[in-house]
DNA sequence: CATCGATGTTGAG
DNA sequence: TCAACCTCGATGG
């Protein structure tokens, strides 16, 4: 459900709080019972993401691959504080925004109240915890109920995996995948994957994308989200990049200028970043700032056009048009998008 | 309480 | 092309 900004997130949590690290891993939900006894007792020595997967590498080359599908999420508590990434990685990554518990709305939370209760736990010896699910539930007796809490926290839900070190715990659930790969069996299903912007060179995953888009008379709606064209994009990102290019979503493949689809590339690179600094797809810069402030204001409504079925669009007024490809929505402004 | 839907992918037909 | 996978907050009764 996370886009490739998220997952980049979460591989640079696992990477801040877990790599070197010897890590305890189970399966609490009993589904993974036989991966998590592969994996438990060895050191966690990386990190990575391409695209909207996952791989953490432990000891003798032994991989975790996790993709997060529409529904999964991880779960990170513990001693995790002072890290910008933190409440990123916390709560129900990849949960939709509109349900109040995505890592955009755990980037929201204001820093004050957690930094300021982190330092009187830690202060008291008490044991340290940093899940912080939404915004809204950062009251007081939330915060109280976080202290009363030990380490490690009893596991929330269905949990396919829970990775413990001494002092932090990262709790899966829901994934599309969870699999215990070697380092052939990861570098397969790297090989099937376009450019990602954050790992691949700016030039040669520009030229490769290109390629990819350009022998194929299919339409650009639809490459966008073939992650084999091109790594990390989803269904907000490319609603968004395909507005911000004013570009129809029907356009072939085949039939687009070259700059174009440069373009796209770059802007893409452009949104990722953005997406990874921030943990919020912020896609709307173009808009003046008070216009965007107001529209980051409401959560169901921060783009241009992703999710606006029926709404003016905010350029032009016309009605934003929605319909499904290939069994996802697809959202577009008919006037500017040409 | 039941049902719906979601930032996704796979594989059967 | 479409159902299945999988989870849970939101929604409606």
């Amino acid at each position: 459900m996370p886009e490739g900004h998220s997952v980049h997130r979460i591989a640079r949590q696992f990477g801040r709080h877990f790599v070197g690290r010897h890590v305890s891993a189970s399966s609490p939900q009993g589904r993974f019972a036989d991966g998590a006894a592969i994996l438990d007792g060895r050191t966690m020595s990386d990190a990575r993401a391409v695209g909207k997967q996952m791989f953490l590498e432990f000891d003798d080359a032994v991989w975790l691959r996790v993709h997060l599908g529409i529904y999964g999420a991880w779960d990170f508590a513990g001693d995790v504080r002072g890290d910008p990434t933190t409440r990123a990685a916390n709560g129900r990554m990849g949960q939709t925004g509109m349900r109040g518990a995505s890592d955009d709305d755990a980037a929201a939370a204001p820093t004050t109240v957690v930094g300021a209760h982190e330092e009187s736990l830690a202060s008291i010896g008490a044991p340290r915890r940093t899940r912080l699910r939404m915004a809204e539930q950062e009251t007081e007796s939330a915060v109280d109920d976080l202290a009363l809490e030990g380490f490690p926290p009893d596991p929330i839900g269905a949990v396919r995996v829970r990775l413990l070190t001494d002092s932090a715990v990262a709790d899966l659930r829901g994934p599309t995948a969870c699999e215990v790969l070697d380092a052939a069996g990861v570098q397969q299903v790297i090989d099937r994957l376009g450019p990602d912007p954050l790992i691949d060179d700016a030039e040669a995953g520009e030229d490769r994308m290109l390629a990819r888009i350009r022998r194929r008379r299919v339409p650009i709606g639809l490459l966008l989200m073939d992650q084999s064209v091109v790594s990390g994009i989803g269904n907000v990102y490319r609603a968004e990049i395909l507005f911000r290019a004013r570009l129809d979503p029907h356009a072939l493949g085949a039939d687009l200028p070259e700059e174009v689809i440069r373009g796209l590339w770059r802007d893409w690179r452009y949104l990722l970043g953005v997406g990874v600094d921030t943990g919020q797809m912020l896609t709307m810069d173009g808009l003046d700032e008070e216009a965007r402030r107001l529209a980051l204001r409401n959560r169901a409504d921060r783009h241009w056009v992703y999710k606006r079925e029926g709404l003016p669009c905010r350029l032009c007024g016309t009605h934003i048009v929605m319909e499904l490809a290939a069994a996802r929505k697809l959202y577009h402004c008919p006037s500017c998008q040409v």
